[in-house]
RNA sequence: GGCUGCGUAGCAAAAUGGUUAUGCAGCGGCCUGCAAAGCCGUAUACACCGGUUCGAUUCCGGUCGCAGCCUCCA
């Protein structure tokens, strides 16, 4: 039985999809004006492997994420480069694919975005305001009526007194209120623009979610994603203008994510201590970052440093090195450790210890003499997770390095990973006969000075049983 | 100031009212020419102070520390 924690209660519910069987999930999208950090790629990660697992317990997911392509930073950016900002958003909605397919994460099912759902977001805005829970300001900007909608705070826990008392001074006289927020909001010349009642205009990015989420999944779903930070104001203000407009319930269960942190703060923009997935990709394998991030549990803070990138690299190998040498076949998998694994997966997707269980299951499968089930068993759970889906010889070799270049030419290549991680294979193999040479004469001082040579570029030996010796990189 | 959440061994990270998490690192052993990998064994924990309980790391209260939100942010 799945239980997810519910932002809204606080608590650990079961999960009881509304209808038996199929299961629509909205997840918060990536704003493209820049490359995705290793913030957003754990947005990505988490709720691909949320999907993975909803989808492998037999729901039918419905998986939307949206991309928010008109916005002020948006159009900022694109004036700073000089540029159209759709040229811009393109670029880097390229970018965040690569990266995506670079994590393993599956692409949603849909993928709106605000510039083709501003017919939705206009109706939704003018039912609202038929509705009375928006109005026209006094700058001709649309905006949301806070004070009208009663159930406003009840995701993040606030209430509209303290809001009001901590409200910072507002000098936008446009609103009646200082906590109502933008529907809908005129042009400045030369902005984008797209007509509507009220004038031409852009929508707010509040409302832009709520548009999409409900033409995509209907008035009322079950999972609506997203990160942390995004609990107030975005959630709350799309609970208040859904809910508002619809008069239906909005979302059934709210998922939030933890942050990625460097030294113990949030990695963000604005606090520019954020590293894009492109430059870690430079020095880490994509598997590792998944890894990395699924390492933790999905509400925790992850703590992102070098170190603990090495040790997510080192714990991979551990579990691909189990899987050297088997041959992977269609059997029966082992039915107590997929059982072991759901059951820690039903827990509010608890990553850490769904990988306890495949650590386990690595050491039967060291031990085995019959490796066929445990190697199948092995590689199926950890597909649920999108891991170990390579060869086992090619990730240890490193062969599956990915090089991220620009946008648009992004290069999956063993051949030149080769060369960015030191020697070649040709190299090493050739060096690897020379010291079973030096070795078949009982030349230890030649063969030992060889191992060393290769651990200097990154290169580890391991003497087999019956004379042979493989080889792998250091991750 | 208001509202969330967190504080676990050398590092990372889970569960749990009484019993081995797990990975890396350490120590002892097996294996190996020596290693590596693997296997076996082993040490090191639950911020602090109270309370509930036969028993608390786990529940409750308080203290201290940290992070996040209250402004755009995944």
């Amino acid at each position: 039985m799945l239980k997810i924690y519910n932002t809204l209660t606080r608590s650990k519910q079961e999960f009881i999809p509304k209808q038996p069987g199929k299961v629509g999930m909205y997840v918060c999208g990536m704003t493209v004006y820049d490359y995705c950090h290793i913030g957003h790629a754990r947005v990505m990660v988490v709720f691909d492997t949320v999907s993975r697992y909803l989808r492998h317990s037999g729901y039918q997911l419905t998986y939307v994420r949206n991309v928010t392509d008109i916005d002020d930073k948006i159009i900022q950016r694109a004036n700073d480069n000089g540029e159209e900002f759709g040229a811009l958003t393109e670029r880097f909605i390229a970018a965040m694919h690569e990266d995506e397919k670079a994590l393993s994460v599956l692409p949603p099912d849909l993928e709106p975005r605000a510039t083709q759902s501003i017919g939705d977001i206009i109706n939704m805005i003018s039912t609202l305001i038929t509705k009375d829970f928006a109005y026209v300001g006094g700058n001709g900007d649309v905006f949301y009526a806070v004070s009208r909608f009663d159930g406003y705070g009840k995701l993040s826990g606030k209430n509209i007194e303290d809001l009001q008392a901590g409200e910072r001074v507002d000098v936008d006289t446009a609103k009646r209120d200082p906590l109502d927020f933008v529907l809908w909001k005129m042009a400045k010349p030369g902005e984008p623009a797209w007509e509507s009642p009220w004038g031409q205009g852009r929508p707010g990015w509040h409302i832009e979610c709520s548009a999409m989420s409900t033409c995509c999944l209907g008035n009322h779903f079950d999972i609506h994603g997203g990160g942390m930070d995004l609990q107030f104001p975005h959630h709350e203000n799309e609970i208040a203008q859904s809910e508002g407009a619809t008069g239906e319930t909005f979302v059934n269960y709210w998922m939030h994510n933890g942050f990625v942190r460097v030294n113990e703060e949030k990695m963000s923009k604005s606090l520019g201590n954020f590293f894009t997935v492109r430059e870690v990709l430079k020095q880490y394998r994509p598997e590792v970052i998944r890894f990395f991030i699924l390492s933790s549990h999905y509400r925790s803070p992850l703590n992102y440093s070098d170190e603990h990138l090495d040790e997510a690299g080192v714990a991979l190998t551990r579990l691909y090195t189990a899987l050297r040498g088997v041959e992977i076949t269609e059997v029966a998998i082992d039915a107590d450790f997929k059982l072991r694994f759901e059951q820690a997966m039903d827990d509010d997707f608890n990553t850490p210890v769904a990988l306890a269980v495949l650590f386990d299951l690595a050491r039967e499968l060291n031990k085995a003499q019959d490796k066929q089930i445990l190697a199948a068993t092995l590689k199926q759970l950890a597909a649920i997770l999108g891991l170990l889906q390579d060869d086992p010889d090619d990730f240890l070799k490193g062969r599956s390095f990915t090089l991220v270049a620009e946008p648009g030419k992004f290069t999956l290549s063993g051949g030149q990973a080769n060369l960015i991680k030191g020697a070649s294979e040709e190299l090493i193999e050739e060096k690897i006969q020379r010291r079973l040479e030096a070795k078949k004469n009982k030349d230890w001082g030649t063969a030992d000075k060889i191992r060393d040579e290769l651990k200097e570029l990154g290169v580890v030996l391991e003497d087999m049983p019956g004379g042979k010796t493989t080889w792998r990189r250091e991750s």
